[in-house]
This record gives C-alpha cells, structure tokens and sequence, in this order.
DNA sequence: TAGGCCATCTGGTCCT
DNA sequence: AGGACCAGATGGCCTA
C-alpha cells in the first residue's frame, strides 16, 4: 500500500476482524442472497444511489460529533503516538464504511455487466453465435482476434483464402469444443481442418494455405484446458438434413468436389474454385433478402455500422447460390445468423 | 466429484 | 476524495 492508510483500512485495523464481518452481516451473504435472486441486484443498485447521499451527509454529521468527543475523551498520560491518528471505529464510520463498500460494488456490478455486455456483442459478430451453447468469454475473445487476422489476411493479401485455412485460422488455439462449434457452424467436419487432429496438414492445403496456416499472431497453446464439456458428438454438429450430395457438407471435405455437380477433387484448392460448389445456392436468390443478407446485415444486427467495403464486396456473391438456403443451416436453431455467416464466407471465397 | 466458468466482493492503485 | 480499473479470493452452477 503506497498510499497512506485509508479511514477505512485503519478502521479495519483496529478491529476483531471476526466482529467486523459479523457487524456487517457478511458480505458473502448479501452475495449468495444477490445470485438467488437476479432482481434484487437492480433493487440493490438503486437502493445504493437513492440512499447514499442522504444517508452519507447524516452519517458525517454524526462523525464529526464524534470526533469531537474522542478529542475531548484525549487522555493526556496515554504516551501520544506518531503517524497518522488512528480515528476510533465508531458506529457512524462503520456505517459509512458499508455505505462506500456497497456503493463500490454497486458500480463495480455494473462496470462488469457492461463488460459483459460488450462481450455479448462481440459474440454476436464472431462467426460462431449460439444462444444455446455461448462461447466462454476467453474463446469469444481468442475467436475474435483470429477472426480479425483472418479478414485483415484477407484485405492484405487481396486474395481469398481457402476454406480449410480460413477455418484453421479461426481455430487457432480455441479449444476442442469451440472448434467443434465453430465448425459446425461452418457445416465441417473438424477432424479434416485441425492439425492437433488430423496431425497434417492435407498437402493440397499446404499450398494454397500458406499465409494462412502461419498465423503471425498464433499463440501456441501447449496444454491448454481441456473443457469440462469435453468433444461434442459430431451428432451435435451436423445438424444437415439428407441431401442430394449425401447426408452432409462434411463428405465434402473427405472427398472434396470441385463443383456441385460433380463430386471429384484433385490437386490443390484454389480458393474460388475449392469452396466454390460448398457454400453455394442451387437456387437463384428469391427476395431481395436473400440477396442482401451478407455482410450488412451482419453489421447491422450487431449494431455497427457496415464497412462499406465490405458491404459492396459481399454484395454480390451471395447471388451465386446453388444449394437450398435450408439445406445450409441447421445448426442449433440459429440459421438466421448461421445464414448470414456462411454468405460471409461463401463471398469471401467467391470474390477475390 | 473434479474442473471449468462465472458473478461478485474486496482491497490496492491510479487518475481526475 | 471519489471513481475507474484491476486482480485475487470465494462460492455457486454445470457437465463429464
């Protein structure tokens, strides 16, 4: 502590500290009574801020009384002590005490809600929004920042990335079951995409990858945590109803076609081409919804305003779908965003 | 039951 | 002086 004691540290001091928590009616239970009852914590921020000012100036009146008497209470054959005068902890500091630690933590309440909140938004924009299965706040921040270096890769280099890298981009360091969510946001199978899986890298990824599979930023995550919810059943992922390529997007990757039609691959992916057939639509886009959903709205349900680069950059490709916008999202209920997502990556490797 | 995640409390530090 | 920010501690909840 580099600053001098506070009133209330030397209060602290001069206290039992048994007493002190049984005077205050132990914070923790004020804590366990807040988490039962979500409500209350509203109830108690308000009390805080009508309360205090009142309560602060009646509290101060009473001090300075008191103070008073202490100073008439001086005895003289007490030897005097040097630093600071230690003010007796009267019922009025105690009080005000309290006041000021409730008031702190009122504000510190709301200080990580609206930490929280941001991270909520920024769930919302990472290419993995679940409302059933939330990212932790560590994989929507480790997400986020891969999500980042893989655009910026992309706005740097000029040229489209395949999808396997992209995708190993955007996995790089999340744990097990967040590449399990992301993709099956993205329809992938992540066996075929993660090196910690699949132990290499698929030579015709090698090539066409190479930008993206050394991430400049990567952080090397040895041993990292293992969640406790451990590897989602593939049953989780591929939520993909029968289709007329097969039961899902995930043979696609094992035996890789070149366009929808004719399911044969050979050689490298050549990002327009490789991920061509995948995310495309067999049908021309309907409505003007479907042809507009891409990047903007994105944005625009996040609240943000809408790169217009990107806007007119993704505009466009969306009208290149083959497969049924049914067939594409199934994933979890949430194919609004899990639509918007994959018009994303599909103009992404549509448009270099 | 262990471990991960989370919300909250708390005291310290810095800044205005 | 008071508020913001931070990190450590703690306990609850959830899942494998």
């Amino acid at each position: 502590m580099t600053k001098s004691h506070t009133e209330e540290s030397m209060m602290l001091e001069s206290q039992n500290t048994a007493n002190w928590t049984d005077e205050c009616h132990s914070s923790q239970d004020e804590h366990d009574m807040e988490k039962k009852n979500d409500t209350m914590h509203k109830d108690m921020d308000e009390e805080d801020d009508d309360f205090d000012d009142e309560e602060l100036a009646r509290l101060e009146a009473e001090d300075d009384e008191e103070d008073e008497e202490e100073e008439e209470d001086g005895d003289d054959t007490k030897p005097k002590r040097r630093g600071p005068k230690k003010k007796k902890m009267t019922k009025a500091r105690l009080q005000r005490f309290k006041l000021r630690r409730m008031k702190a933590n009122a504000r510190e309440r709301n200080r990580m809600h609206g930490l929280n909140d941001a991270l909520e938004g920024l769930r919302k924009v990472v290419p993995c929004y679940s409302k059933t299965q939330k990212l932790s706040k560590i994989e929507t921040l480790r997400l986020a920042k891969n999500y980042i270096w893989a655009l910026s890769e992309i706005l740097r280099s000029g040229k489209s990335p395949d999808l396997m890298s992209f995708v190993q981009a955007l996995c790089k360091g999340l744990s097990q079951p967040t590449t399990n969510l992301v993709a099956g946001c993205l329809q992938l199978n992540p066996r075929t995409f993660l090196p910690e899986q699949s132990q290499e890298i698929p030579p015709h990824m090698q090539t066409a990858s190479a930008s993206f599979t050394a991430h400049p930023y990567s952080y090397q995550t040895p041993g990292l945590p293992s969640p406790p919810y451990g590897t989602m059943d593939s049953s989780h992922i591929f939520h993909v109803k029968p289709h007329a390529y097969g039961s899902a997007l995930e043979p696609f990757f094992e035996t890789p076609l070149t366009d929808c039609t004719s399911p044969s691959f050979d050689g490298p992916l050549s990002p327009p081409l490789s991920v061509n057939g995948n995310f495309s639509f067999k049908h021309e886009p309907s409505s003007e919804f479907e042809k507009n959903y891409a990047f903007t709205m994105h944005y625009q349900a996040a609240g943000l305003a809408g790169p217009q680069g990107h806007a007119s950059l993704y505009a466009s490709s969306a009208q290149r779908c083959d497969i049924p916008m049914e067939n594409i999202m199934s994933y979890e209920g949430h194919s609004h965003h899990e639509r918007v997502m994959n018009a994303q990556l599909n103009a992404i490797f549509h448009d270099s």
